[in-house]
DNA sequence: GCAAGGTC
């Protein structure tokens, strides 16, 4: 018995159709409809029908450490018993599989797995792997006439994939959301596709936000043969020193005295008329992006257009609409599906109108695929009854836009009028759709048309009225939904078929509201957690790298090991980061703010100043404001910080206490300690001994950001050099000079003890280190 | 309860 093996119950009824001439008969195996003709059997699976997954025992987020999932093992099990099951039955007596998943990284992989399902009940019949780029009758006979193999590698690029986002996903999402002490389905997710997605919003609202408009003036004039006849209007322009055309005057003087010249006039001379024909190309076939595109201009966002054309799929009323294919097949013949089409009624003026045309050439895109068509309608045309109102305007969009692939171009008749005033330059532009072209059965475009009368050049026109607008310059608009999918495609963001998921999965979160889709508060935190904690998954650019890590294992380059290895290295980096810091991920991501944990109010904004840590390790006290108030104070690195009740006389804010066991000790108030530091000017002790014979560097006794205190190079950051002093105590300079390192002896008092001959700062370092 | 990717 011969089984073909393929992605979908579609798939496998279009094939079993093909290749049975349409004598294949349905059988059931373990619940799944399978099809059977001869000895052949044809079953289609839903996708990925096995999960990757951590081991069972790592299920309990409260028991098992986020970090320990960076490195346990990850294991596989089914996702579709029913499907696996009967795949199992069929493959135990099979004398040969043909896996026929779809021709591309996801299909390789989902053709893999069922390989992998079937050499666990069979490990005798062959198992042979077919492409073919549509699922039509030649295209498939000839593949199954000269079937190929597996490509494994490839497969295991698709599998890299799967391992990396299960582990970073998996990983980052539990260690946020024990740290901010969330529950239940207050989960902080992040991932590598819907974290740098969220980033895009956040950076943009970030953008709109600290956008600074600057104020600019525009002219414009009614102008008409006479005063009280038609007019149409003309706008002043200048050419600028890159001698381009502008419009915006940036000068408000500059604005009034043209503006002044122009109201005082009472004529206008025509200086130049330009006439000219613009073509107007139809648009390329539909894929995924361009048709949610469409779909978002006639209301419907992109979840609800793909739920709708899916349904439409499934009734086998037009293809695939998962895909990125913009060119249509060869084997795709737009005369026949066009006489289809005209025989259905709503269509028939406008496809018999196409089949009058001297020649059908479809547009095409520049992205050509190998597992699906671009969408359009099949041979199968609904009646519109049969539709709910919904599906019938995505179908008729559909169609419509399948028309108009196939439709001449549009004519448009532009004129360009430029007249004179008073030495000042005005314009107007006209335009006229001589030859509507596809537009005539693509009616989703504005074709409104602007008119201008026949003038002459050195006619001389009225001014009928003048006008001086003052204007300002915007900041850029939010994201719609349709821009965001488009946005995420051109950074190689997602899937065709993930997208519209993904934008909907952020809905969902709480991470954004309305439409155009707004980042919440909460989304901010988690971006900005995560862009300075674990980067790497807030950045586009991390799929960017598996991307070309993939196409390395594909290529045979590197190995799944190699790249998944390197991966998990990555992010253990990451969790030490985060370990680190947990305390104040935790704070940063907490809707309320606890005010024991406040140092005090903001006095530049009056949010709450927390105690923080930063990447490299560093703490400091920063404002919950962040990162729209970066006010910050510095705090010792040494021990935990732990707010006191005292209050600072001069600044109210608490005392703050580093516990650090022995080393435990009161740092006190740290607007005070920032004042300090910074009164304390940096006293020049001798050269240094790194660098001052090449480059004069000094060294000087310096108090740094974080309160302690060091002897370092006056070159600083481009010298290193430093020798450690005593955070406590006040430092005395000696005339006594060390006769080895030719500087001075340094005394250290401090409170409640003797005098600390600490010496010349280079010995004191030696003898420390030894 | 986690990701992203298939598909239903």
């Amino acid at each position: 018995m011969e089984l073909i093996v393929s992605e979908k119950y579609n798939a496998a009824e279009r094939i079993a159709g093909i290749l049975s001439k349409d004598s294949a008969t349905r059988e059931t195996v373990s619940g799944v409809t399978v099809f059977k003709w001869g000895g052949t059997y044809c079953m289609g699976l839903a996708g990925h029908v096995v999960k990757v997954d951590f081991p069972d025992e790592y299920n309990d987020w409260g028991s098992v450490s986020p970090a320990s999932l960076v490195d346990v093992e990850i294991t596989k099990r089914a996702s579709k018993p029913d499907i696996v099951s009967a795949l199992n039955t069929l493959a135990s007596e099979a004398d040969r599989v043909i896996i026929a998943t779809d021709y591309d990284r996801e299909g390789e992989l989902i053709g893999k797995e069922a390989y992998d399902l079937v050499r666990a009940v069979n490990d005798t019949a062959p198992v042979d792997r077919v492409r073919f780029s549509s699922l039509t009758g030649p295209e498939v006979r000839n593949a199954f006439e000269d079937p190929d193999e597996i490509d494994f590698d490839l497969a295991a690029a698709g599998e890299a994939r799967q391992r990396i986002d299960l582990r970073w996903g998996a990983s980052l999402t539990r260690f946020l959301t024990l740290a901010s002490n969330q529950r239940g389905d207050g989960f902080i997710s992040v991932g590598r596709v819907q974290t740098p997605t969220l980033k895009l919003l956040v950076d943009r609202e970030r953008e709109i936000e600290d956008f600074d408009p600057d104020d600019y003036w525009e002219i414009y004039a009614d102008l008409g043969q006479t005063l009280d006849g038609d007019s149409f209007e003309a706008q002043y322009f200048f050419l600028n020193d890159q001698e381009n055309e502008a419009e915006r005057l940036w000068d408000e003087e500059t604005a009034n005295a043209v503006y002044r010249d122009v109201d005082d006039a009472s004529e206008a001379t025509v200086e130049t008329v330009d006439e000219s024909t613009r073509n107007d190309n139809p648009p390329i076939p539909f894929n995924t992006t361009e048709f949610i595109k469409a779909a978002n201009a006639i209301g419907y966002d992109a979840k609800p257009a793909m739920n709708v054309a899916e349904d439409l799929y499934d009734d086998g009323y037009v293809t695939y609409p998962r895909t990125d294919n913009t060119v249509y097949p060869d084997d795709l013949d737009p005369r026949e599906l066009l006489e289809t089409l005209s025989e259905a009624s709503p269509f028939e003026a406008d496809a018999e109108a196409l089949l009058d045309q001297e020649s059908i050439s479809p547009t095409a895109g520049e992205t050509e695929t190998t597992d699906h068509p671009p969408i359009h309608p099949t041979e199968d045309v609904p009646k519109k009854k049969a539709l709910k109102g919904r599906e019938w305007e995505i179908y008729e969009l559909i169609v419509r836009r399948f028309f108009a692939t196939l439709a001449d171009a549009a004519t448009w008749r532009k004129l360009r009028v430029d007249v004179d005033v008073e030495g000042h330059s005005l314009k107007a532009n006209g335009s006229r759709l001589v030859d509507p072209g596809y537009h005539a059965v693509y009616p989703y475009y504005d074709t409104g048309e602007t008119t201008i009368p026949a003038v002459a050049e050195g006619d001389a026109l009225q001014i009928v009225e003048s006008r001086l607008d003052e204007k300002q310059t915007r900041p850029p608009n939010r994201y719609g939904q349709s821009q965001l999918v488009e946005k995420m495609e051109s950074l190689g963001l997602g899937t065709k078929s993930t997208r519209h998921n993904t934008i909907e999965k952020l809905y969902d979160r709480d991470y954004v509201t309305g439409n155009p889709p707004e980042p919440t508060d909460l989304a901010r935190k988690v971006v900005s957690a995560t862009e300075e904690y674990g980067a790497h998954v807030a950045s586009a650019e991390m799929t960017a790298q598996l991307e070309a890590d993939m196409t390395a294992i594909a290529d045979g380059g590197t190995t799944l090991d190699d790249v998944t290895g390197s991966s998990r290295e990555m992010l253990e980096d990451v969790f030490d980061d985060l370990q680190r810091a947990r305390d104040e991920i935790g704070e940063l991501l907490r809707a309320e703010i606890d005010e024991s944990d406040s140092v005090g109010d903001c006095p530049e904004c009056g949010e709450p100043l927390l105690p923080r840590q930063a990447n490299s390790g560093s703490r400091f006290v920063g404002c919950n404001g962040y990162p729209d108030c970066e006010f910050t104070l510095p705090l010792p690195n040494k021990g935990r910080p732990h707010i006191l009740d005292e209050l600072c006389d001069d600044h109210g804010l608490h005392h703050v206490k580093m516990i650090a066991g022995s080393k435990t000790f009161v740092f006190g108030c740290p607007r005070c300690q920032q004042r300090d530091a910074a009164d304390t000017d940096d006293r020049v002790i001798g050269d240094c001994p790194e660098c001052h014979a090449r480059e004069g560097g000094e060294l000087a006794i310096k108090r740094v950001h974080s309160g302690s205190r060091l002897v370092g190079c006056t070159r600083y950051p481009d010298c290193e050099y430093s020798l450690p002093l005593p955070r406590e105590g006040e430092i005395e300079v000696t005339d006594d000079v060390c006769g080895d390192h030719d500087l001075p002896e340094v005394v250290v008092h401090q409170e409640d003890s003797s005098p600390w001959q600490l010496g010349c700062p280079i010995c004191n370092y030696e003898r420390y280190k030894n």
